[in-house]
Parts: C-alpha cells; sequence; structure tokens
DNA sequence: CGCCACTTTGAATTAGCTCAAATTCCGTGG
DNA sequence: CCACGGAATTTGAGCTAATTCAAAGTGGCG
C-alpha cells in the first residue's frame, strides 16, 4: 500500500509529497476506472460509427439552440460550455463538458437542440449521426448501453448542479466547483492538481448562480487559506495542493456551529 | 376565434372568464399535443410491455439510493419528489414527477438509484423492466423512441430549475414554481387554474433554494397582488386567475428598472 | 377538545449584491 | 522593445434581499 515518490520538478508545478491514504488510493483506482471506460467507449465509438471528427477553438459554436437536430457530439479533447438562453432574455451556463461527454440530448425530445454549445477551448469534437448511432446498435448493444449511460450520467450530474446552488453558500459553491472540475480531469486520466480555468469570473459566476465579484472573493479567500494557489502571473490557473482540502472546506462551512463543544 | 363562455359556478372555484387570445389558443393546442403524446406513451407501454403496476400513497417510497438498478418506472397518476442526498448530509429535492414522466434514469449509469423517488400523494406507477425494455425496443423502435425523449426531456426541465434558481429573485422563483406545475398540470388534461400544493413550504424551500419563511412571504406578496389567491380554508391549494399573470410576475421582477421612460 | 405540525408575520441580522475605483494582464502597434 | 488600451480581476464600502430567530396563528386529526 506504499505509492513511490515523485521526483520534484525544479519549477513550481510539482504535486504535493504525502503518504497516499487508503482513501486517495481507492479514489485513484476508481478514477483509473472511470478513465478505462471513458477510452474504451470513445473506441467503440470510433470502430462502429466512423464519427466525423471537427476541430474547434475557443469561441466556436458547435451547435445553437433552435437548429434542428439531427446528431450528438462526443468530445475527444477540449471543453465546452452548455448555455441556455431564456425566452426573457437570461442567459445561464448550465453545463460544462470534457473528454467522453457527450453533447446534444437536450435535442432528441424535440428535435431541435435547446442550448448553444459553445467551445472554450481547443479541441476536436466527434459528430454522431443519431439515425446511424440506433440503427449500429441493434446489432451493437454496447453502443445503446453507452448512450443511456451517459444520458443517466448528465441527468446525475444536473442534479449535483443543483444541489450545489441550492445547498451551499457562495464560497462553498467555488470551493465544489474547483473540486469537480480537478475530478473531472482525474477521472480523464489528467493532473488534478492544476486546472486552467478556461471561464472569465463572470462566467463562473453565471454558471454557480453569484455575481463575479463573488466569485473573486471567494477565490482569494480559498488563497489565502492555503487551500488553492494561484500561478504566478495570470490567475487563469488554480494550484491545488490537496483535494481533500476543497472537499473538508465545503463541509466546514456547512457546520460552523460545530465549535469544540464538549 | 370565439370561445364559449362557461356557466359560473356558485362558489369560487370558477375560471376566469376573458376571450382567449391567440397565443393562448396556441398554447392550448400544444398542451393537447403534449397530452395526446402521454396518453399514447401509455398505452404504447400498456400493450408492449406488460409493466407492473402498483398503487403508492403520499409517504411511499418507491426507490431508495443505493438499491440496485434493474427497472425504471412510469407514473400513470399521483405526484413523486426526487430527493437526492449527498454524502455530507444535505437533502435535495431535485425533481417532481406527474403522469407520464419516468422515474430511475440515474440509475442506469452505475446500475444504482442514486436518489430516493418518494410519493406525495396516491396514484399509480408502472413498473417496466430496463432489460425487457431494451428487448422489446429492437422490435419496437417506438419504445426507444418513447425512451430517449423522456430522457431528453427531463435533461430539459432540470436546467430550466438550474435557470430558475441561478437567474430569479426568491419571489419570481416562486412564481415560475407555480407556473411550471399549473403547466405540467395543463400538458396532461388537467385544469390550471388550481393547483393543490402537495409540498409543505419547506419543501418547497428546499427546492427552490430558499428558505420556508422566504416562500410563505413570495405566496402572501402574489396572493396581495391577486397574481393567485387561497382557496378558503386551507393554504395547500392556489387558485391561479391567470397563468399569463405568474409569467408576467416573473418578468417584472427581471426588469424593474423600466419606470414609464418614454 | 387539545395536541402537533405547519404556516404566517415581524424584527434583527447578514451574506451576497451593487457600485466604484484601482490594478493586472495581454494583445497590438509604434 | 516598450507604450498603450481594453478587458478581466481585485478589493473596498454601502446597501438590500433573504436569512435567522422569535412569536403568534391556523388547521387537521386522534
Amino acid at each position: 500500500m506504499h505509492v513511490p515518490h515523485q521526483v520534484a520538478s525544479p519549477c513550481n508545478d510539482a504535486p504535493s509529497f504525502r503518504e497516499a491514504s487508503p482513501l486517495e488510493t481507492r479514489e485513484a483506482a476508481e478514477r483509473q476506472k472511470q478513465r478505462d471506460g471513458i477510452s474504451e467507449t470513445m473506441s467503440l465509438l470510433a470502430e462502429s460509427l466512423a464519427p466525423g471528427k471537427r476541430i474547434v477553438h475557443a469561441g466556436d459554436v458547435i451547435y445553437r439552440s433552435g437548429e434542428s437536430f439531427d446528431s450528438l457530439c462526443v468530445m475527444n479533447s477540449g471543453l465546452v460550455k452548455i448555455v441556455s438562453l431564456t425566452q426573457d432574455g437570461r442567459e445561464q451556463v448550465v453545463g460544462l463538458k470534457f473528454r467522453g461527454d457527450w453533447l446534444g440530448f437536450d435535442g432528441i425530445a424535440h428535435n431541435a437542440y435547446a442550448c448553444d454549445a459553445v467551445a472554450m477551448d481547443t479541441g476536436e469534437v466527434w459528430t454522431i449521426s443519431y439515425e446511424a448511432l440506433l440503427k449500429a446498435s441493434t446489432e451493437q448493444p454496447r453502443l445503446l448501453q453507452a448512450l443511456h449511460r451517459a444520458m443517466s450520467g448528465e441527468i446525475t450530474r444536473d442534479r449535483e448542479s443543483l444541489t450545489s446552488v441550492c445547498t451551499l453558500p457562495a464560497d462553498a459553491r467555488v470551493a465544489d466547483f474547483l473540486h469537480y472540475w480537478a475530478e473531472s480531469l482525474g477521472k480523464r486520466g489528467l493532473r488534478t492538481d492544476q486546472i486552467t480555468l478556461r471561464m472569465t469570473r463572470a462566467e463562473i459566476g453565471n454558471y454557480l448562480g453569484m455575481t463575479l465579484e463573488s466569485v473573486s472573493r471567494a477565490l482569494s479567500k480559498l488563497a489565502r487559506e492555503k487551500i488553492i494557489a494561484f500561478v504566478e502571473k495570470g490567475r487563469r490557473d488554480v494550484r491545488i495542493p490537496d483535494l481533500a482540502g476543497l472537499a473538508a472546506f465545503v463541509e466546514r462551512s456547512l457546520a460552523p456551529q460545530a465549535v469544540t463543544l464538549q
């Protein structure tokens, strides 16, 4: 149960050194599993459907609300935000998508997309005809399984968003957001100790239901408490020495009454 | 384009009398379509799958988080709340389900339900084996279509919830909630001018991300402004003379700056 | 009838918002 | 290479919407 130490790199982007707890190794194993699952699904899609591949850059619109639906997308790399626009003009970021995530489920019900999908970074998006997917899935049930799991997972994730917004104070929401983002990277085999926020404070605030100033203050507070740190020059790179620290911060904000009453 | 007036009933539960606007008739037509769609799907399920039928009463747990997943449910009647419980003990109502709605999608991804489903009223719930559904759908593609549309619709609805919580002040959130509930009834062929809240103020507040006191104050304000009315004796029955009034209240709360400036 | 859970309303408090100003960063062009 | 300008961010100060705390009111049900 001993994880070998890594060699320190000279610059300040080395992971923090600590013994791995049993919990952490279990979590790491879970991430490994997730990662394998994503790669497996990507291979399956690539082989069974020969999806169209498209490179997108920050700002590119992948699909727009109202466009007629005929295909789903799966992200091979990059980062995408899903934005919903209400009739009365409110704009809401309702989701973030990473490698392996599917886009466009909202289009199935009414044959038209209900949201915009906008790239926030360079990446590759695969396009999969919904018709073709259904057709192929009769001979390859794993395709259907992958589709259903992805939809199911999206429903669960959306509920987590709602729970965060409804039950956490602003500071904790930001901490929870960073935790979610880092975990998302971890599940995809990427480092969890540093993330590059490709969203402005305003976008983060919109996603979390608070103002950009509150996001900024929350980040400053987390940095002050050494739960995160900003990489020198630029406030888009966030260093997270210990993921559990973020989770602990969230918990702490839920039970501030627990003074040492003994 | 003339809708016949109805006879006034002696008690105070008569619908308000107004000419139907083109918008309203379009909305009514939309509701009719929705209603037909729901009934059609229910028939399809009944014929193709002979689902298990179960009567539930208020408080009954239909499934619980953690239970192993093997079947979905479809509501034939009644009202169900979906409750998510986080690891750190936060409880969040993440959805409400009416006739025609499916339950249990969250179970597909990990073969275990991620939420509790609790009946809030007497009703009938149909149980559909997920395996059997997939099997039957190879010969009856409309089953798969119904499943996918239901999942897609749930994703869209969840995003609407998030948008409401993130972008509306408390009062408007309650108004929006009532509007959603009445619309949901309308889509199922029920009257939209009166709803019986089968949730306490605390449950509503939980769902909308606010305290029970704020819910109460918001309802009082809506009643004061005659946008809703409480049916005499008991504050669970809410009369909605005009659905558009609720929508207008929401809009108003978004643009309070629009004074009569030319 | 009386209990208990739910609801309403008021008063005081506060978390988060708005408004404002200063600072940093980054791309562009001289 | 450096100066400049605009966009994003940070931070402070005051304000306000919503919460917390408290008390009274209401209704359902054994």
